[in-house]
DNA sequence: AAGCGACACAACCGCATCTCT
DNA sequence: GAGAGATGCGGTTGTGTCGCT
């Protein structure tokens, strides 16, 4: 209400961090630890805003971070988070250990967002050959779209056609066309000097049992709590709370991918996953078998 | 080699929400 | 309870890189 932005000030800079910025802001956050962002500039010297340094800290140097390609784990994960949750990122990433909301963001924009789109063009195509999507409608479950915002139009997009099943499944199609086209994201040598620097620090830390622990581990975000509480879709609910189950299983035991997926494939293969599948074949290059096993999760 | 467009990602902006007094 | 400040979140933009012509 009438608040000036914290970064209205003349003489605060902007654009790409320098490897001394960044070394500064570590340097003090090792010593102080992260909060209290209002007074970091100062104390620091930096002539950046509170906010560009809690956003470089939280989305780049903070430890654990993991950078890089998206398994297909996780773009499973983002998929079938992103469609029950809507672009509710923050809340994402409390499911996905090691990525922050701005990564998961962008993968979604910039990749998933556009398979998706791929995937319902195919399914329209199809629907012409194979008959109206009614009929699949009627035979699963639609999730609803919790999103109400107007700006997550892609999450309707997705959530109106595409059965509980099928978008778990839809990542695979992804994963497996761009593996092998992807390479290894690659940083400035600055950015892997920063990366070095935070290794050391994170192995002292670990043997004085300095840091943070919500730094390293993720956890259940407000959002999701609300959505837990708040909403009053029953149907929801319970399949976040299955989320929450299978995610903790998840991390429990990364391995036990076999008994995941033996219990999806209980509760039966509708028809249009079976469709879903067979795009996905076509798409991907890959059969059942191998969509399978790059879902460690379904 | 230069120009151009597409793409990926870091960072910014503005609003919402939380916290403290 | 109200107001101000701090922090969090989601959408958007700016810019560097890569591939194609």
């Amino acid at each position: 209400m009438g608040r000036p932005p914290c970064c209205d000030k003349v003489g605060i800079k902007k654009g790409p961090w320098t490897p001394e910025e960044d070394i500064i802001l570590v340097s003090y956050i090792q010593e102080h630890g992260p909060g209290n962002w209002r007074s970091v500039p100062t104390n620091t010297g930096l002539s950046r805003c509170s906010k560009s340094c809690r956003l470089r800290w939280t989305n780049y140097l903070r430890p654990g971070i993991k950078r890089g390609n998206f398994t297909p784990h996780e773009e499973g994960m983002i998929i079938h988070l992103q469609a029950l949750l809507g672009n509710k990122w923050a809340a994402i990433a409390s499911y996905l250990p090691q990525r922050t909301d701005n990564d998961i963001k962008n993968y979604w924009n910039t990749h998933l967002k556009k398979k998706l789109k791929k995937f319902q063009a195919g399914l329209m195509d199809s629907n012409n050959n194979f008959g109206p999507p009614s009929s699949s409608s009627e035979t699963t479950t639609t999730l609803p779209n919790p999103s109400s915002s107007s700006s997550s139009s892609s999450s309707s997009l997705f959530a109106s056609n595409i059965s509980f099943h099928d978008r778990t499944n839809l990542s695979h199609s992804h994963s497996a066309s761009s593996s092998s086209s992807s390479s290894s994201t690659t940083y400035a040598s600055s950015t892997e000097n920063i990366s070095r620097l935070l290794q050391g620090w994170m192995m002292r830390s670990s043997s004085s049992s300095s840091t943070p622990s919500s730094l390293l581990k993720p956890e259940i975000s407000k959002d999701k709590q609300i959505l837990h509480h708040q909403n009053d879709s029953s149907n929801k609910k319970n399949i976040l709370q299955e989320f929450d189950s299978s995610m903790l299983s998840s991390f429990d035991d990364d391995n036990d991918d076999d008994k995941q997926r033996s219990d999806i494939n209980s509760n039966g293969s509708d028809p249009p996953l079976l469709f879903l599948e067979k795009w996905l074949f076509e798409e991907s290059n890959v059969g059942h078998e191998d969509m399978m096993e790059l879902s460690p999760m379904f």
